[in-house]
DNA sequence: GATGAATGAGGTTTCATTCAT
DNA sequence: AATGAATGAAACCTCATTCAT
């Protein structure tokens, strides 16, 4: 089952949900065709489990680091290199989570199930609820943070999906503090320059 | 044959490459489905025909707005104010564009012509020049221009995605103003907040 | 389409709608599988508009016969001849018909059609009425006339599926009498033998 | 084994053949998929055992209550009476008897054992001796005795799905009285009403 | 040029049967 | 003996493409 998953996880990536045959799973994972659907009830499931599967781990890798104490501004940066690990550890995933993550978008493979939404939806409110916080508090200048929210999300994933592709280790430093400084920049009160 | 892009381009950006078919497209425009094959090879042939023209449109469209003589700074304001016009009336394109637009991705659709490669790089060069000018200038504070690039193309595509979607017209000059805004605190030179 | 039908028709009576391919039914209509999908939405819609049209046409068929005016032990049988003829013509679907007649039934092969189910219970009401008009009047004895029905349906079915096998036009007239009479024998009022 | 014929017959008949799978009947008889296979060759031999035993089980009721000394009359009314017992008790075998029991028919769902169509043969008979005595006594009309057996089978089959369905013991006395009434009328020599 | 019926390769899914444990 | 995961042939269905009209 792991098997599978891991195999469309990868394929989904690659090719795109579509394009993936379940034979082409069946076979990256060694196995025979049938033998998926002991595990998963069609290519929607499948699609749908390891959505779920992933974003729950996101949410925990997320949930790990994050520190509820700590200045909205720590709290930004830290969800920024949380993400960045993840989405090291996780390259593959990062293609389809990029698709997906447009929260009003239906996604153009498949149905997200309820459940997917919601750990999605969760994904987003923990960064959305550090940008309130520190606008409430002043740190943050005032804009609406749903707007913030979605800068933020198209940024880093745009440029994760781009240099992610380069070989392990590269400048993952100096991409890091681009971005965390980048948002910093456009979020902080104070005089523009 | 204008007829069939316009079709396409709807559905496409509608249910998808895959989930499109020739029947829907020739139904759509109004011809029968062999017609299509007249005027384009391949349901590919199609779509690359469509990227083509789009990108070729865009290009035009942010070119006749571009003003070399600008400093930097304006330059990216009517490149950011010029996206926004052109997919205000390109909505469908929109989501077409956002997939097709990480510059090394293989696309999940369908492979991009050379031209189509061309026309996308090239209207990011328009904008990754500004910024190095920018940058040799002192205007702009120095960092890698391709970085910079890919956060500004994911950053303002994903707040179009967002919501262009909203009513025609709402907001839009706050949608504007925030996005250039926030580029610009994280661009231009000088001390951080 | 109407060779579809036909040919399903012959194939669903000799094998079961289940044993029957869309490929089978395909090559013995002489066309390429896909094609049948531009007429019928699945084979469950094929089945059911064959089933549809054939009692549509049974239904018509024993109306043009009927004679309201006529008694009831002549209406009855007129039914009968009636059913004979129309079997004759359509040996083929004389299988299917028996399995899908059992009113309660659900049916093993596939979900009827409410348009089906309708003219199905058309059919059964006119001998049903012929029955419950015969009673009133005292022409036949008192029973409950669907319990008659459901006698009269099992015993012409069984008939007609054992002798309509028989090479054409044997012994017919006797067959027929014979239904008639036992029918009579069993329906009419008086004292039993 | 005793417990997959008995899975089996209550899912044939439930779901017809082809809908059941070997993995239902496992399941139901709570038993691994495979253990079937010590027992039964195929799903075919599954079914055509599951028939023979049934029918041997019928031939064996009708066998006892018989009595060859009563007269054709009463014979067939026993008959009539141990059928009606037997599938009270057999509910579910009923669906199948029924499909089954067209003598010339090839099944729709699975070819029948030469051991199941003697059985069913032999059931036949006994019907069709009492018949051939009474006509040869004087006692029943003549007519083709195969012709009289159809009708009979047909008729009682049909009342039977029909009426079975009905809770427990509800009309049954007069549901019986009703078959052997009508049959009755239709055999007895003498004036027709 | 225009059509749309026809095609068949290729996709998803089911399930009787096997076999290592 | 018993198991149930694994299999792959075969079923249903889709759709890009062709071609006779």
């Amino acid at each position: 089952m792991e098997d599978f998953l891991r195999a469309a996880e990868r394929l989904f990536a690659e090719k795109g949900y579509r394009q993936t045959t379940m034979e082409d799973i069946a076979r990256l994972a060694e196995y025979g065709t049938g033998t998926i659907y002991r595990y998963f009830e069609s290519k929607e499931a499948l699609y749908g489990e390891l959505l779920e599967r992933k974003l729950a781990a996101y949410l925990d890798h997320l949930r790990e680091r994050f520190d509820a104490q700590a200045s909205p501004r720590d709290r930004l940066r830290t969800l920024v290199r949380a993400k960045m690990d993840f989405f090291r550890q996780n390259r593959e995933f990062l293609r389809i989570f990029a698709q997906e993550f447009v929260p009003e978008a239906t996604s153009m493979a498949a149905a997200l199930t309820p459940e997917a939404r919601e750990l999605r939806e969760r994904c987003l409110t923990m960064t959305r609820e550090a940008i309130e916080e520190g606008m409430r508090s002043g740190e943050f200048r005032s804009a609406d943070p749903v707007l913030v929210v979605t800068a933020i999300s198209g940024l880093t994933n745009e440029i994760l999906l781009r240099y992610l592709r380069a070989p392990e280790g590269e400048h993952i430093g100096e991409i890091e503090a681009f971005m965390t400084d980048f948002m910093e920049r456009g979020l902080l009160a104070g005089e523009r320059p």
